[in-house]
DNA sequence: TTGAAAGCGTTACCAG
DNA sequence: CTGGTAACGCTTTCAA
C-alpha cells in the first residue's frame, strides 16, 4: 500500500494532526516544522488521499455534466469552457450521457445521491419526468444548474444563449437581402430550444410584417441526417422560398447537401442560415452564415454559476444568466434571385 | 445531514454490518431479514455513500480519460464509446484537457496518486517527457492504457485504429482512380499518428513504384484552418497533384474549402481523401471520401482494455489492439483530369 | 445467519 | 503552535 499520513507523522516526528495542517493550511504551523514535514512528504512521495480527505470534509470536488448524447461534437466547446473553470476552482468534471444512461436503466441522479459530485450541469432539457421531479426535490434543486438547454417549467438556475435575438439577427439579415419568402427548419418540437428558437423567428419576422405558414415549418430533427432529408421538404414548398432559416448548424449543413443532391445551388438558388456555429461551419461550401454561440463561454459560466450555487447559503433558484450571440455572415446567404 | 447506515440499522433492528451486506452481498443475508432492511431502506430513500464505500474498498470506481484538447469534437465519439463501456461496469468517466491542464500548471496524474481515479486512459500521444516518466512509474504504468494516440517508445498497452491500412486503401482507392501525382498532407511529424499514416502512405505508394519527394509533403497542423491554409502549397506545387491525400478529415475539408477559394474544383480538379470519418464528412460539399475509424468502438474496447488490466494480477504491458478501418467511398474522389 | 469491532486515511475539535 | 482523538460512512474479518 501506499505511503499514508501516519507514516509522514511518524518519519517526521510529529502528529498526524500537524501534518495535516502542514499540507492544508501551512500557516498554522510553524515555520520550522512545515519545512521539516515537507522534506519528508517530498522524499516519500506522499500525496493526500482524495477519497478519505473528501469523505471527511463531506464533499465531492467534482461535478457531473449531463449531456443527452456524448457523441454529439455540439457539446465538445461546452465541456472544455466547463472543464477549464472547474479546474481552476480544483473541482473535476464527470461527464454522463443521459439517452444510454436511460437505456441502460441508470439513474442519472444515482451520483448526486451518492455524494459521488457535489453538483449537477445538467445540459439536456428533455429528461423525462420522473428525472425532473427528482431533481426538483429539495435535496437536490439547490445543487443543479441547466447549461445550454433548460426545464421550460423552470425552476432551476440556468446559463443559456440568447436564442431569440439570434434568431431576429439572423431574420434581419436575410430581409436586408430582400427575402420576403422564407422557410424555417427547426428540430423536434419538444426540444425547448426549439420552440425558443421558432418563437423568436416568428416575432421578428412579425415585426416585418410577414408571418410563418404552418407549411413552412419543417421538422429535421436537429440532425445532419435530418437536415439532408428536409431537402424533399424544401422542394415541394411552391413557390419555393428564397431562403431558410435553420435551428441549427447540422441542419442547416445537411440542408445544403441535400438540396446539392437535387441540383438546387446554395446561395445563388436559395440562401441557408444555420444556427450555433460549430467548428466546421466556416469551412463547409459554401461557408455557412450562422448565429454564433459561445460555448466556451457559455461552460465556463455555467461552472461558475454552479460553484456559486453550492456555496451560497441561500442560492437563487431563479437566476437566469443570458449569453450573447452575433451573427456570423458567410457565403451561404445572397440576395434572392430576381425572375 | 443524510441518512446513513447507521440510521438504517437502528430503524430495522440489526447492525450496521447486516445492512451492509444486504446491500452489498444479498445472498450472505436471511430472507426475511433482508425485506425488513430493503422496507427500511426504501422508506428512507438511503444510498450508500461512495466515498465511504470506496474509501473502504480502496478503490475509485472511476477512470479519468486524458484527451489533448476537450474542445477537438473528434473526442466525442471516443468519449461515447468509453462511457458506455464503462457505465456497464459501474464506472465514471472523468476527463481532462492535457493542453489547458499543462498551461495552468496542474498535474495531470495527480487523479491516479490521489486515489481519485482507478486508471487512466490517454488519447494523447504527445505528453511531456516529465509527464511520461512519470506514467511509467510502476505504481503507475499498470493502471494505463492509450487510445488513438500512444507513445512511439512503446510501453503502455493501446487501442487504435489501423493506421497503416487506412493509408493503404486510400492510395489504393486513388491510383485505382488512375492518380500518379498524389501529395500528402499532414499534421505535425512530432505526432505518432502523423508519422504512421505518412509511413503508410510511403509504403502504399512504393508497392506501385511512385514515391513521395518531401516537396509533395505538406503540414496542416491537423486543423481545418491549417487544411485551408495548405491550399497554398498545394497550388504552388508544378505540376499541380492531381489527388491529395490528407491525414485528418479536418485537414481536408479545410484544404477543400483553400481550394475552393482559390477556384481549383473538387474532385473536377482535384481530388481529396480524408482520414477519420467525421460526422460531417458526409454531409460537406463534396462529400468527402476518407478511412473511417471505429471511433466508438475504440473508445469502448479501450475502457474494456483498462477494466481488465486494472483485475489482472500481472498484466501484460504491451497489448495493441489495433480496430479495422474501412474506406467511404464518396463525391471527393474522382480519376484524374486527362488534359 | 448475525453482531461487534477494527479499520480505510483524513480532518477538525479541544486541550495544553 | 502542537498533539490526542473522535469522527466521516462504510466493509469485512472474527466469533458466536
Amino acid at each position: 500500500m501506499s505511503v499514508s499520513i501516519k507514516d509522514i507523522a511518524r518519519l517526521s516526528g510529529v502528529s498526524t494532526a500537524t501534518v495535516s495542517r502542514t499540507l492544508s493550511n501551512p500557516e498554522l504551523v510553524s515555520e520550522e516544522t512545515r519545512a521539516q514535514v515537507m522534506a519528508v512528504v517530498e522524499a516519500q512521495g506522499y500525496r493526500v488521499n482524495s477519497m478519505a480527505r473528501n469523505l471527511r470534509r463531506q464533499r465531492a470536488d467534482s461535478v457531473l455534466a449531463i449531456v443527452p448524447d456524448l457523441g454529439n461534437p455540439f457539446f465538445s466547446a461546452i465541456f472544455s469552457g466547463l472543464q477549464q473553470s472547474l479546474m481552476a476552482s480544483g473541482m473535476d468534471l464527470l461527464v454522463t450521457d443521459s439517452r444510454s444512461a436511460l437505456e441502460q436503466g441508470h439513474s442519472l441522479l444515482s451520483h448526486l445521491r451518492n455524494a459521488r459530485v457535489d453538483g449537477v450541469i445538467c445540459l439536456d432539457g428533455g429528461l423525462p419526468a420522473a428525472v425532473r421531479t427528482e431533481l426538483a426535490k429539495p435535496e437536490n434543486a439547490d445543487r443543479v444548474v441547466f447549461a445550454c438547454e433548460w426545464f421550460p417549467e423552470g425552476g432551476f438556475p440556468s446559463v443559456r444563449s440568447d436564442n431569440r435575438a439570434g434568431m431576429t439577427l439572423a431574420v434581419e439579415h436575410l430581409v436586408g437581402l430582400g427575402h420576403r419568402d422564407i422557410a424555417y427548419l427547426s428540430g423536434p418540437m419538444s426540444n425547448v430550444l426549439c420552440t425558443e428558437r421558432l418563437a423568436g423567428t416568428i416575432a421578428a419576422l412579425g415585426a416585418h410584417g410577414m408571418d410563418l405558414p404552418a407549411s413552412h415549418i419543417g421538422d429535421g430533427d436537429f440532425s445532419l441526417e435530418g437536415g439532408r432529408a428536409a431537402a424533399e421538404w424544401v422542394m415541394q414548398l411552391t413557390p419555393r422560398p428564397t431562403a431558410v432559416l435553420c435551428a441549427s448548424d447540422q441542419l442547416a449543413i445537411g440542408l445544403a447537401s441535400g438540396l446539392h443532391a437535387r441540383g438546387i445551388r446554395v446561395p445563388e438558388d436559395i440562401s441557408l442560415v444555420g444556427f450555433d456555429d460549430i467548428q466546421s461551419s466556416e469551412y463547409v461550401i459554401p461557408a455557412l452564415t450562422t448565429v454564433r454561440q459561445d460555448r466556451l463561454r457559455l461552460g465556463a459560466c455555467a461552472a461558475e454559476l454552479l460553484r456559486a450555487r453550492l456555496s451560497a447559503d441561500h442560492p437563487a433558484a431563479d437566476t437566469v444568466i443570458t449569453i450573447p450571440v452575433s451573427l456570423q455572415i458567410r457565403g451561404s446567404t445572397a440576395p434572392p434571385k430576381t425572375l
